[in-house]
RNA sequence: GGACGAUUAGCUCAGUUGGUUAGAGCAUCUCGUUUACACCGAGAGGGUCGGGGGUUCGAAUCCCUCAUCGUCCACCA
């Protein structure tokens, strides 16, 4: 690209480039693996987690998406062949809601639609506003590659899903059983264990006579479907009643219930004495199943009582509730009620109170041994993925957190009553299938349909014939209308995106396993291990290697943000505010695996600055520079010359071996903040006000110049795409299709630097010491001054130099440094020491104004330097230490020691003249 | 109730197998517009690393204990 002679602009402007920018990435095609240049055979693959169709993109988005591209674009430039694979996911249950509230706006309801026309509803819903979503992911620099987007709804993941069911189904892992489930009024549909969320509510507690008992129950009306009651074990005051039977009537007619034991009853709660519900408590229901207690099933899934419950049944819960109160009362057969709180468990899509109760789902049986895979278990398999570090999840706490959750697991209910998701591959023949009655127990494994059942055909493609009775009337043959929880196909999603099942020899061997998958801690139960069930059944491997939690993003004081407090950060706004870059940087540092992010526009507005150094600093290389052909320099090595420049090479080389070793370890904060320190810090206010005192720049000091500037954009671009891709465009790149995003990324050059380090920090706190002297002697800035510096203590006169300013000092310093002669004059000096011995004087004329505060700094400074010499001393006396610790140490303790006594003794040289 | 974390400067956090006198950014204070950048520069102050005990020659780091806070899971019928 031609370098112009126009000026850059004085502040970068990320609104006037980032569009353009994007464009000209996307339209390079390297956002495909399939087209990265060169010879990759190394693969790094990241599934996106895929964002709701229907969303917009919040600060969550923007940091996944910052952290992802951050890796992308790391490895990209390692030379990996990088697949970052993006889509969205059709999220049934939220989806489905959110299109009948817009129906119920218009006076419908779903059924007016019928299941097809609301179906079709939702996809033109989906396909209205899933531009929106891709635009805002493309907005934060997101370099994944679109050619391969998926979608959870698509026909593919349809065709996914329903080979993994009928596999599943024929391996027998999945069964339809009569069993007790979380129950949505509203939505009219189960809910996973983990979809119920719980709220904190005031409730009543009743406390009801109970033929021999008193019981103490906050819902009287699940009373009517009791058939037993339990008491604890050890309980000296029920003991003998044990194994009884009586009979209770509460107005519907007298209902039989058993005394039982069970150690789940808490003595000291209520009376000690429990209502058993089987059919609506889970708890109860694993009493029932240890006793194998009938059961009674007195609400129904429109959340009013059935017919069971006698005269009240077509009633609301709550009213059925108030008029057994009432009659209870009345009757004297209430005893008391007590307030207190509760955790009432609710829908975490609609808040509606959970209905728990019995019915026939669709379940996942994560505890029977699979075949095909060695006879493991669904949760043997998940365990071991990550026990055997074939999965590493990062921060490394989560692990357990993921072991306690999966030994605890139960078996998965997959099967979904609402219309919107992918629909359960199981027909029944009308001819031959016979529904299995509940089960009269709770236990019984009557009224369990399994693989073999007649008339239950489980199929992948719509059967022709029922392969029991062999009818072939298709009018007799009728699909299941439920569907299947969402996270059974998002389950699918790293294998499902490549080809799966179909084509298991393209993206699938090049790409599976995938090497990382970064998401949000909260789905670590939903998603990450339904993804390591389901992939470990399918293909036997895992789906990832590592698996990397962030945390959540936070308001500046902790709170969570939120819409309705009204304290949310817009990625968008502040990134159209700011610039990209700054709203990821702020993401990327400070923020750790597992641990939420603190995030406040101050600190974007910090990095938009920062991004506005770099750009000043490639601005400044290129004003002072004869900037031509630069391209022709860009590959080579320049050879550092002086002291400024072995230094920042040395400094260069270890930025790039950290930072590159952090990145690869899935560390992103610390080497954001490495390189912000060495740009900032080293390379702007030390290396660039070096060059910037000297005569002319030489054609070797713009090599250098050029080096340093390739090296740290190219460090930077994954942290900050847009502002390094635009200087790097105009000051090196060849041609148009010359991009930053695929050059390599820096090496070590392995020039030895010598004792740069060293001496150049001492040459720092030289200046430091001089600028120091200068603000406490109130001299101002313009003021030409004689400087002096004198090494080891030993002052001889002389003149060093005269410069324009103190803040022009660093120049004649470095020159003097190289040559190691330090002198001081004599007079009215002030004298500074640094820490390793050498003194700074400055002349200050018409005497000491302020002789009495230095000479009290140089005292304290004393004190400091007498403490630690006696720790020192202390430290070699001791034997043990002596004997004990290694060589090097000692010797490192003894160096310490004669270093401090020296500069103790100066100090007492020092303030013994100035007295 | 069970589990897992956290506690370091006023605030947000680093601190890599225990080893220089514990670091950074923000904030505060002082000085400064020196043509790369005021979206800037130069400097200063500020911490007995939550309390107590222990192991060790040596502890922010390992162990025990207490306190406070947080998260997840389970949950009272």
């Amino acid at each position: 690209m031609e370098v112009d002679d126009r000026e850059l602009p004085k502040a970068y402007d990320p609104q006037g480039v980032e569009g353009r920018i994007y464009e000209a990435w996307e339209g390079s095609g390297f956002f495909n693996p399939d087209n990265l240049p060169g010879d990759r055979t190394e693969p790094f693959t990241i599934m996106m987690p895929p964002p709701n169709a229907t969303g917009t993109l919040h600060i969550g988005h923007a940091m996944f998406l910052t952290l992802e591209d951050l890796m992308t674009r790391f490895h990209r430039m390692r030379g990996k062949a990088v697949l970052w694979l993006p889509g969205t996911d059709h999220a049934a249950i939220a989806t489905n809601t959110k299109v009948e509230k817009i129906l119920a706006k218009e006076g419908k309801t779903k059924y007016d639609l019928g299941r097809d026309g609301f179906i079709e509803r939702v996809k033109e819903y989906i396909e209205g506003s899933r531009d929106t979503i891709r635009r805002q992911i493309r907005k934060m620099g997101s370099s994944c590659d679109w050619s391969r987007e998926a979608f959870t709804f698509d026909e593919h993941r349809n065709r996914t899903v329903r080979e993994m069911f009928v596999r599943m189904f024929d391996d027998g892992l999945i069964y339809r059983g009569y069993r007790i489930v979380n129950w949505c009024p509203r939505c009219e549909s189960t809910l996973a264990d983990d979809e119920v969320e719980y709220k904190e509510e005031p409730t009543t507690l009743f406390y009801m006579k109970y033929g021999p008992f008193t019981v103490a129950t906050t819902r009287p009306e699940t009373k009517l479907g009791d058939t037993a009651v339990a008491v604890h074990p050890e309980d000296a005051r029920y003991r003998d009643m044990v194994g009884q039977t009586f009979e209770v009537d509460f107005g519907i007619g007298p209902q039989q219930i058993r005394v039982i034991a069970d150690g789940g009853v808490d003595m000291e709660f209520g009376t000690g004495v429990v209502g058993i519900t089987p059919a609506h408590s889970a708890v109860d229901f694993a009493m029932a199943e240890r006793n194998r207690l009938p059961m009674k099933k007195v609400i129904g899934e429109d959340g009013k009582m059935t017919a069971l419950a006698g005269k009240y049944a077509g009633l609301p819960v709550a009213e059925a509730r108030a008029k057994l109160v009432a009659e209870l009362k009345s009757k004297g057969l209430m005893e008391k009620e007590e307030e207190m709180s509760h955790k009432l468990s609710v829908c975490y899509r609609c808040s509606t109170a959970i209905e728990p109760l019995t019915s026939r789902q669709w379940f996942v049986d994560v505890n029977r041994p699979v075949k095909s895979r060695g006879g493991k278990t669904l949760k043997e398999m998940s365990l071991g993925a990550v026990r055997s570090g074939g999965i590493k999840i990062l921060p490394e706490q989560f692990e357990k957190v993921y072991f306690n959750w999966m030994d605890n697991l139960h078996d998965w209910c997959v099967s979904r009553q609402i219309w919107f998701g992918h629909r359960i591959p199981v027909w029944y023949c009308r001819s031959c299938y016979v529904e299995q009655n509940a089960p009269e127990r709770v236990g019984d494994s009557s009224g369990y349909e399994r693989v073999g059942q007649a008339g239950v055909i489980a199929s992948i493609e719509p059967p022709s014939a029922c392969p029991q009775c062999g009818a072939t009337d298709l009018s007799q043959l009728v699909q299941d209308t439920d569907t299947l929880d969402t996270w059974f196909s998002s389950g699918t999603w790293t294998f499902s995106t490549l080809g799966w099942p179909d084509d298991q020899n393209g993206d699938l061997k090049k790409f599976h396993p995938t090497q990382c998958l970064e998401t949000g801690y909260d789905i670590l139960f939903f998603w990450i291990a339904r993804m390591i069930l389901m992939t470990e059944y399918a293909l036997g491997e895992v789906p990832f290697e590592t698996v990397y939690l962030h945390g959540l993003v936070r308001t500046e004081d902790g709170q969570k943000m939120s819409k309705s407090l009204g304290n949310i950060i817009d990625p968008l706004e502040v990134a159209e505010k700011y610039g990209t870059d700054a709203v990821r940087l702020s993401l990327t540092v400070g923020n750790s695996p597992g641990n939420d992010l603190k995030m406040s526009e101050d600190k974007i507005a910090y990095y938009r600055n920062f991004a506005n150094k770099l750009w000043n600093v490639a601005r400044f290389i290129r004003l002072n520079s004869n900037w031509i052909e630069a391209q022709k320099l860009k590959e080579s090595v320049p050879q550092p010359k002086t002291l400024a420049d072995r230094w920042i090479f040395g400094r260069l080389d270890a930025v790039i071996t950290s930072v590159t070793a952090d990145i690869e370890a899935y560390n992103f904060s610390r080497p954001g903040e490495t390189l912000r320190d060495f740009t900032w810090n080293e390379l702007a206010d030390w290396y660039l006000e070096i060059a910037k005192v000297e005569k002319r720049p030489t054609d070797d000091k713009l090599d250098m110049l050029r080096y340093l500037l390739l090296n740290v954009l190219k460090l930077w671009h994954p942290f900050m795409p847009f502002v390094t891709e635009e200087i790097y465009r105009n000051f090196f790149a060849s041609s148009d299709v010359d991009f930053l995003m695929v050059a390599e990324w820096p090496q070590a050059s392995g020039v030895d630097s010598g004792n740069a380090e060293t001496e150049f920090a001492l040459l720092q706190e030289l200046v430091v010491a001089a600028r120091n002297l200068r603000s406490e002697a109130g001299i101002e800035a313009g003021k030409r001054l004689e400087w002096l510096a004198v090494e080891g203590g030993e002052m001889t006169s002389g003149l060093v130099g005269q410069v324009e300013n103190i803040g022009r000092l660093v120049r004649a310093e470095e020159v003097r440094f190289e040559e190691r002669s330090w002198f001081v004059v004599a007079e009215d000096c002030r004298i500074a020491t640094t820490s390793h011995g050498m003194q700074v004087a400055i002349p200050v004329g018409g005497g000491s104004a302020d002789a009495a505060a230095f000479r009290e700094k140089q005292e304290k400074e004393l004190a400091a330097a007498r403490q630690y010499a006696e720790v020192q001393r202390r430290k070699l006396d001791n034997a043990d230490f002596v004997a004990r610790a290694p060589a090097a140490v000692i010797e490192t303790e003894r160096r310490k020691l004669s270093e401090v006594e020296d500069r103790v003794a100066k100090l007492e040289e020092q303030l013994k003249s100035l007295s």
